[in-house]
DNA sequence: ATATTGCTCATACTTTTGGGTGATTCTCTG
DNA sequence: CAGAGAATCACCCAAAAGTATGAGCAATAT
């Protein structure tokens, strides 16, 4: 409670404290000093410098830093497939199931293992099971054959 | 030449001003404060305040403001047409090396890298170095990404 | 009611891929 | 001739992918 409120006020309650500390010590510090007439002059100067520099010292650390946008324009080619006409009878010869199909989708789009479980909220093992399986059914051995064969099938864009 | 000067280290000019006003000001008052002993502590409250403010005023006025860098993409779209032609603008853009768009060009039919090694009579290290870069240059992490996007921007066909 | 199929997940292990660094050789260019 | 870029290769480490096997659960078909 005491802990969770100074965690929060932290930055205050410090400064608070150096404040509070820093008049202390100069009031001390003023009986010495005054001896001295003419020292009264750096006193003061100690004591402008010392809260100037504890100004910006706090200034730079609270304030939300200033952002200057920089745009910079980058080019995306997307290819138009419009025309696309899934080859459904090649699907159904494959047997692949509903979830295999959707697997081989995100395959397709350059994902990886942890990417697409991520997507169908699934884990990374049950992503690779499916991937295993559907290597069996396209007969290849690795994800970008998968994808080849697939796409030269049409059975994907 | 001093407008130059001036110009040029203005905000230091002004503070310095401002810092020897203020103390003026403060010696000045200082004559009737010390009537009053017990004012002392207010006193020197003020100028840590001032002080203070004015360190926050500077460092708020002097801080380099951060950049933020903003990616703007700008989406192209390829026409998809049923004979291929590659996209030589793309090509070149990428400056593609001609033994780096060979290996892309056999990443693509699905081949591993011991197979492209052996297809091109080099050593693995050597097929891992070109799709590295390839990489790079097609700004990817795996080379199923990099499969899709040189598709994509109408590279390979 | 059993069998099958699809989906899920785990564990354990191997292979492949990717990242980083550095070296060598060759060729082209200022 | 010095420097840059391309191609070659090596070594190491880490991450991702792939293989094998087993198992639980729900819907569906027999």
């Amino acid at each position: 409670m005491f802990r969770a409120f100074f965690l929060k006020h932290k930055l205050v309650i410090l400064y608070g404290c150096a404040l509070a500390l820093l008049l202390f010590v100069m009031r001390w510090l003023e009986i010495r000093l005054l001896i001295m007439s003419h020292a009264q002059d750096i006193y003061f100067g100690a004591i402008a410098l010392i809260f100037t520099a504890l100004g910006i010292w706090v200034a730079l650390k609270v304030a939300t830093p200033k952002k200057e946008v920089v745009v910079v324009e980058k080019t995306v080619y997307v290819k138009h497939t419009n025309d696309f006409v899934r080859n459904e009878e090649a699907l159904a010869a494959l047997n692949l199931s509903p979830r295999e199909t959707e697997v081989l989708e995100l395959l397709a789009t350059g994902l990886s293992n942890a990417e697409i479980a991520g997507k169908l909220f699934v884990s990374l093992n049950t992503v690779k099971t499916h991937t295993s399986k559907l290597y069996e059914k396209l007969e290849v051995k690795r994800r970008t054959q998968a994808v080849e064969k697939a796409r030269q099938m049409g059975i994907i864009a």
